[in-house]
RNA sequence: GGGUCGGUACCGAAGCGGUCAAACGGGGCAGACUGUAAAUCUGCUGGGCUCCGCCCUACGGAGGUUCAAAUCCUUCCCGGCCCA
């Protein structure tokens, strides 16, 4: 542990939304400069939704800098809290997952998480460890330590509650249960989305309650969605995934609206302060084009998942295909079985699967977005020879060599 | 337990016997434009066919009334609110 207490505190800070109390989270640290003994940070994860993307990244990002700070990073892989199903920021009751699905999405989280996360100082937990030994006695215990005013301060259960939609009482065990998470392993920070303040915070509560010294907590934004306008989450399928290929990375990068470029540029290529107030002006006064900005976010993205080599051939690629207006480099051969190597292009269509149905098929054809070999293909009813390799190019992005099955084994 | 209101397409939400595959908004898709897969504008948005037309499925579930039901009746399931 080299960093001194003034480097930790900045470095922790830094794209913070809250860090409460930060005097007591300094005197923790000064504390375990002096004893030499690390500080227990803890993020629990909600494995009902295995599939890391952006959006986690940012807490799991600050997560590892505790580890490279020396501390030592508790992952609580939330498998019997999964069963109850997280209500925050939803307005909706979210299914309950049975024991089997939720340790299948912990060991697929956990593969995701590490792609962040140092393994040398990382203590993974699932918390049916501890949740799933509790009887009826010790649960009615840690609930009476808690109110149901205190519960309803909570802004999604005070907003359903006032608009008339169902809460069910499990709902109100979630945060309960996430405390007991911080009592089981005494953990001195727990982090998260500036979403899971309230539950943060009654592990802090919770913690005292039990008699040990509580939580601070250090929350960090909820990254929008390449939409520009939800948090970055699957359900919305705004989401750049973690294990997402370079040029799909590239790609959604690159889809993001304007408004979003200095978000990106901080919680996604992770730079520093000063470098996005730097960015800022030179997008004011004119210096930067916000493409190019947009450009070199995409590049940083992949280059900290994938390599920087990556990140400049989705460039490249992006480049050919929609500036150049040329064909990626990667086109699928799809090759189909018919009995004269002739198709009726909505069949084909279907068959490739661009287009769930006919119906679906014919209106991507009159709206003039199908295309063979470079020509807008403009009658749905029309069969198409595919004795040879034909190009065909659905919407924007969509490109299929098709070909028929006998004719390309010649 | 009683009363009352409600359950409509991917989501929100109109419709309350025929003109309903269902207004409107969001989302999604396609097109135009552009500096990008930004923004903006336009169109489309249940499925099948012998495709300017016809047929099938669909308005919580199951029955029923009617020439005709998302719309009326019965019953069941689910939810909100009020009373106990």
């Amino acid at each position: 542990m080299t960093a001194t207490l003034n480097e930790q505190m900045d470095a922790i800070r830094q794209g913070t939304i809250d860090l409460l109390p930060e005097d007591e989270l300094a005197r923790k640290i000064e504390n375990s400069i002096k004893t030499n003994k690390p500080l227990v940070a803890k993020l629990g994860c909600d494995p009902s939704r295995p599939d890391l993307h952006l959006g986690h990244a940012v807490v799991l990002h600050k997560l590892r800098l505790f580890q490279d700070l020396g501390h030592t990073a508790v992952l609580i892989i939330g498998d019997f809290t999964g069963m109850i199903g997280d209500p925050t920021g939803k307005s909706k009751t979210r299914p309950q997952l049975t024991i089997e699905e939720t340790i299948a999405n912990g060991k697929s989280y956990l593969e995701q998480a590490t792609i962040i996360l140092s393994e040398n100082n990382l203590s993974v937990r699932y918390n049916s460890e501890w949740l799933g030994k509790m009887n009826f006695g010790d649960v009615i215990r840690l609930s009476a330590k808690y109110t149901v005013a205190q519960i309803l301060e909570r802004d999604d259960f005070a907003k359903r509650y006032k608009n008339g939609l169902p809460i069910s009482i499990h709902e109100f065990m979630y945060p309960l249960a996430q405390a007991y998470d911080s009592y089981a392993i005494d953990a001195d920070i727990e982090l998260g989305g500036s979403d899971q303040k309230f539950n943060l915070l009654v592990g802090r509560e919770i913690k005292r309650a039990y008699g040990l010294e509580p939580q601070c907590i250090l929350t960090m934004p909820l990254l929008e969605g390449t939409d520009g306008v939800e948090k970055m989450s699957k359900s919305l399928d705004n989401y750049i995934a973690l294990t997402d290929t370079p040029k799909e990375m590239f790609g959604k990068v690159m889809s993001i609206p304007d408004s979003l470029l200095l978000r990106y540029l901080q919680y996604a290529a992770l730079a520093k302060q000063d470098e996005v107030n730097n960015v800022k002006m030179g997008l004011s006064n004119g210096e930067l084009h916000p493409r190019n900005v947009k450009v070199d976010i995409a590049k940083r993205v992949i280059a900290l998942y994938h390599g920087e080599e990556q990140g400049q051939q989705a460039f490249e690629e992006f480049e050919r295909i929609f500036k150049n207006k040329e064909l990626p480099d990667d086109v699928p051969l799809i090759t189909i079985k018919t009995d004269d190597c002739q198709i009726k292009i909505l069949d084909l269509l279907v068959r490739v699967g661009v287009a769930p149905s006919k119906k679906e098929a014919k209106r991507l054809v009159e709206q003039g977005g199908v295309y063979v070999d470079g020509e807008t293909f403009k009658d749905p009813m029309e069969t198409l020879d595919i004795s040879q390799r034909r190009l065909l190019k659905v919407g924007k992005r969509k490109f299929y060599y098709i070909c028929d099955l006998m004719a390309d084994s010649l």
